[in-house]
DNA sequence: TATTGTTATACTCTATAACTATA
DNA sequence: TATAGTTATAGAGTATAACAATA
């Protein structure tokens, strides 16, 4: 059996290495400017879009692959005084998180020079043909991703081992 | 000075988490079918491709962003028997790699289930000269990611409006 | 019972700086 | 002096499982 198209593994490299070196970038940047890690800002961004506030599951979409994983950010961001947390009234089991205007001042601090970064790195050497193809053809990739159950991720059933 | 075209910001979104997902799958995968994590399955197949003999500092390239990183990671690939670490000939200075025949099996064994994962969440939405494009974008974009001093690292004080 | 979130814990990984040795 | 690599160490991040509270 052999593969679809033979550029399918220089695609791949290519799109791997270049987010790769973009990623650590936009982190050096992220940790220098702002001292937020990269998921850290994601949560602030989402929150800022969101119009300031989201649940703990809400949040966590796309960002982070574990509820204690955004726990631990989350108690990160309260400690620096960038969110807050308080019960949902609607569901009580529920945690509702809100930007604080530190936080949304500090997204606007920092997000012009990640605009920048990206903007030199990623979009300087695309044509607005470029982009626009890249933009759809990532767009179709992504909803086919989360359309897709987790294969590897949850199998039916577990060998247990201990 | 406005951002060139209203498409970046969509196309960068996807990208990320377009390539943040598939990323996570692919972790996903080699952990469980091979017990690697994605940065040293990256080295074993650099090796493999490589003839199975490169320098730290060749090896290093591209994936890991420090010195002492990739020399953990080696220290855990040696314990595994999955390369082997000898003072190279040519420069006493350095260090020559190489992957073990059980490292060679074990990517063997592995990349036929990474191949599929890619294929199956990344290709498989894609035509041919989808990915005709997407290979030409990206190694555009990381030969100039490349080619870029790194910024960021020590950056010099630039006021924007805005 | 299922869902939301937290906590405890253990582990992986990374980065900086100090160090050894060779060039 | 500069380069290649290791070591010591410390910190950030993640995941699993046990837990409490609410639906």
């Amino acid at each position: 059996m052999t593969s679809p198209d033979p550029r399918q593994p220089g695609a791949y490299f290519a799109l791997t290495e270049a987010v790769s070196l973009l990623q650590h970038q936009v982190e050096q940047h992220l940790r220098t400017e702002g001292d937020l890690s990269y998921v850290q800002f994601q949560l602030l961004t989402r929150l800022a879009a969101a119009d300031g506030r989201l649940t703990m599951t809400e949040l966590a979409d796309g960002v982070v692959y574990s509820r204690s994983g955004l726990t631990y950010q989350a108690g990160l961001l309260e400690k620096a005084g960038l969110i807050t947390r308080r019960p949902s009234p609607d569901d009580e089991r529920a945690t509702l998180v809100t930007i604080t205007p530190k936080g949304a001042a500090l997204v606007e601090r920092v997000l012009p020079g990640h605009i920048q970064v990206v903007q030199r790195l990623l979009f300087e050497s695309l044509s607005d043909a470029d982009v626009h193809h890249l933009g759809d053809i990532m767009t179709r990739v992504r909803d086919h991703m989360r359309s897709q159950p987790p294969r590897s991720a949850a199998p039916r059933k577990r060998r247990t081992a201990g």
